[in-house]
DNA sequence: GAGTCGCG
DNA sequence: AACC
């Protein structure tokens, strides 16, 4: 009975929107998900998952890496977009083709018809993993939007306003949910309330959160 | 002094 | 609260 209601709730969530610019597209990566899966293997083989220090000297509990041009970075010295992984030196994997695609067509149904991700971070979510309420900044085009990519276990998602202590939405976001934020809400907080421990058929007690950006 | 993708 |  609890799993029909489930049910019958997941295939009426609709496209919804969050602020000004902002939009929760329920679903959208669902026929996507193996090819996704598999692209993920060969990356995470080059580049694996690694904890990030903050300028602060704090080990992040969300695990880390990226694939593109420009891979996402954070260490003592600062948070930055840089062509290389810092822990091999090498170039970072490729964006796959799919990727591609899939970040390309959600912008667009977002409303953002331009949207050239060039790097693309892969964060794994653990049980007790989190991120505290934050901006995305590091950015040199700030018209561009960011795309992001829910896979597995559920999580809470925080999204507030330009000021860190404005009111925040919480969204669950579920395995193959895709959020878009720009345009008035591009630097709006956000965050990720410490993950549960549960199971994901596909993914075990992991969450991948995969977001596309657009430095230059 | 200002800000914080962290912690208490 | 420590570190930038």
């Amino acid at each position: 009975m609890a799993d029909l209601f489930d049910q019958l709730n997941d295939d009426n969530r609709q496209r919804q929107l969050i602020a000004e610019g902002a939009v929760c597209l329920p679903g959208f990566a669902l026929e996507y998900v193996p090819t996704i899966l598999e692209a993920l293997g060969p990356i995470v083989e080059q580049a694996p998952f690694r904890h990030l220090v903050t300028p602060g000297g704090h080990t992040m509990s969300v695990a880390m890496t990226n694939c593109g041009s420009l891979g996402w970075v954070s260490d003592r010295r600062g948070y930055r977009y840089q062509e290389r992984d810092p822990l091999s030196d090498n170039a970072w994997p490729a964006m796959p083709e799919i990727f591609l695609t899939l970040a390309q067509k959600a912008a667009s149904e977002a409303g953002y018809q331009r949207f050239k991700p060039q790097a693309c971070l892969i964060n794994q979510y653990l049980p007790g993993s989190k991120m505290s309420l934050h901006q995305d900044k590091d950015e040199n085009n700030k018209a561009a939007p960011i795309v992001s990519i829910s896979l597995g276990v559920s999580a809470t998602f925080l999204f507030g306003g330009l000021r860190r202590d404005d009111p925040c939405q919480k969204l669950i976001l579920q395995h193959g949910d895709v959020v878009v934020w720009g345009g008035a809400s591009r630097f709006c907080f956000h965050g990720v309330q410490t993950l549960k421990d549960s199971e994901h058929s596909l993914l075990g007690r992991r969450r991948l959160n995969i977001t596309f950006r657009q430095i230059y």
